[in-house]
DNA sequence: GCCGGTGATGTCATCAGGTGACATCACCCT
DNA sequence: AGGGTGATGTCACCTGATGACATCACCGGC
């Protein structure tokens, strides 16, 4: 397209995730990451709204994949079911691949900012997922109820998935943690 | 303690409040807020380390007092159930002033940045609940489950509690929602 | 009653994130 | 060949945030 080397958004997207590692996310600088790509830090951000980004704009295809699988749940399955099958769908794009998962959450973990925005990322699923469950009749607070709860089994799934020594498939922890939370539940 | 008025941290809070309502929180600059609390900008970033913290600052009462509700659960309690009574002591002190929380809500859910700080309270909430957990001899995966699940419960609570036309008690609809969770993990 | 310590504040300088406006240049299409 | 297009560069600027240092009221001891 331009009179420049092609790919400038995944050059950036590597430098950024190679500098946040090497040093840091907040020691790290846009113009550091720019020029590692070979650009200048205006061009970061026509890529990347802000710093923080350019780690989480996969979000939107993933929303897009969990909304496709939720409406792809049968119309008898229950609420909780149907969020299982889209956070089945989320896991087989996310759990690919182990290793990258695991150095992009030690940059995450690493400093407060990141963390705040994969929270949103979740929480923004977690509504639009509510809004499909809506529509399909369920109730409103019932709909919250469920994804909110099925985000919160996601991110536990996916925490143990990532610690754990041996390299479990992450569509079975999200169900064993499932299964686990109706134990809790049914318990008290 | 000093030559001017005392309070400021009140008076920042206060103005920062008044001007995030009125004309959003983008729009407002630090230097607005300090003005009409009559301290500089730089005062107000000794009283808080940022921008939006100015309307989180109680979080860290909130965090020891759930601490301390949840420590005091007997120790033949649930996971699920301890962390009830946490939630239940916070709904207690956040739910008084259902007119403050509705214009405070609104704030937050104007913005983007102010809906992650939001976020990352209730997950540090979350995270020091379930360190409670483990302490009790909770399996680690279960005690993140129960704190996870119950932050999830409080969240749809609150928002039902600020919306509803009614003025019920914050606790009376968390206690519900928790039931209405039973029931969704139930019937899968 | 004076006197130095203390703590909150003011002042100044500076940096980094982020944005708008405009220029530039390769590529494509006609 | 020439104009349109889109990505990039360049420049100016604002705002959030932080460090360093000065200042001044209050407090306790002498």
């Amino acid at each position: 397209m331009g009179r420049w080397e092609p790919g400038a958004s995944s050059r950036l997207r590597e430098a950024a995730l190679a500098l946040y590692l090497e040093r840091g996310f907040e020691q790290t600088m846009v113009a550091d990451i720019a020029e590692r790509a070979g650009v200048t830090a205006r061009t970061f951000f026509r890529h990347f709204a802000d710093k923080r980004e350019v780690l989480f704009d996969g979000a939107s295809e993933l929303e897009e994949l969990s909304v496709a699988a939720l409406d792809a749940a049968p119309a008898t399955a229950s609420a909780l079911d149907a969020v299982a099958a889209a956070l089945d769908a989320v896991a087989g794009m996310v759990g690919g691949d182990r290793e990258f998962a695991r150095t992009r959450q030690t940059v995450i973990m690493a400093n407060a900012d990141l963390r705040e925005r994969e929270l949103i990322k979740l929480a923004s699923m977690s509504a639009v997922l509510a809004d499909r469950l809506r529509r399909r009749g369920i109730d409103d607070a019932e709909a919250s109820l469920a994804t909110e709860t099925g985000v919160a089994v996601f991110r536990v799934a996916y925490e143990r998935w990532i610690n754990a020594t041996e390299d479990h498939d992450l569509r079975d922890v999200i169900r064993e943690t499932l299964a686990r939370l109706r134990a809790l539940t049914a318990a008290g």
